[in-house]
DNA sequence: AGGAAGATCTACT
DNA sequence: GTAGATCTTCCTA
């Protein structure tokens, strides 16, 4: 399976955050490889998103967000890390956050990150996947555009999927537009409405 | 130094 | 299903 191009982020965050579900998330993890097909997705914009890390300029842990489309940006909330992907037209600000998969491969080494969760449980959150995945502060600013890198994302494989939108979950204060988007009716969703 | 933060777990009704 | 404690950085004072 190819890995998704640079140009693929380079785009409005909503587009890419719509567009990555049902893609294939990878996680090397020395020879173990860890892999979940995305099923939920947010869009972050930028000084003008009082929701978005980068709403109030650009400060020393945020200007990933600024700069590096096709990177990762993770950063800590409430204990969890967040696991988002930097993609925004040129010259803007934005990051699609990744907000849960369907588990594929290395689900026992998944299952052995967090303790021994239910299937179904694993990886449907933000904080959840990070977690069994392994990824942390030590992956920021990885390139997932690259094959060797130890996260990256690849084309899944062709199907249909149908997408649901609906507001943002947990912001303070969100935009009147739908941001996050998810493949109907996939168990591995976090809130399937709402 | 203190508090907020894009969440999760546990313990209840 | 809903409520409350707790998780760990970074930001602001």
């Amino acid at each position: 399976m190819s890995v998704l191009p640079r140009s693929f982020y380079e785009r409005d965050p909503a587009i890419v955050a719509k567009e990555l579900l049902g893609k294939i998330l990878v996680r090397r993890l020395g020879s173990e490889s860890l892999s979940g097909k995305i099923v939920e997705t947010e869009a972050y914009y930028g000084e003008n998103d009082p929701a978005s890390k980068a709403y109030k300029g650009r400060k020393k842990f945020n200007e990933l967000m600024f700069f590096d489309v096709g990177k990762a940006f993770i950063y800590m909330v409430h204990g969890n890390w967040l696991l988002n992907i930097v993609a925004h037209a040129k010259g803007d600000v934005g990051a699609v956050l990744i907000r849960a998969l369907e588990p594929q491969e290395g689900v026992e080494i998944m299952q052995r990150q967090r303790k021994a969760n239910s299937l179904n449980k694993l990886t449907s959150g933000p904080g959840m996947l990070a977690k069994a995945l392994a990824i942390t502060k030590e992956l920021n600013g990885i390139d997932v555009t690259e094959r060797s890198s130890e996260l990256f994302i690849v084309e899944g494989v062709m199907e249909k999927i149908q997408i649901c939108s609906s507001h943002r979950i947990g912001v303070k204060i969100d935009l009147p537009q739908d941001l996050r988007f998810f493949i109907m009716r996939n168990k591995f969703v976090s809130k399937p409405r709402k």
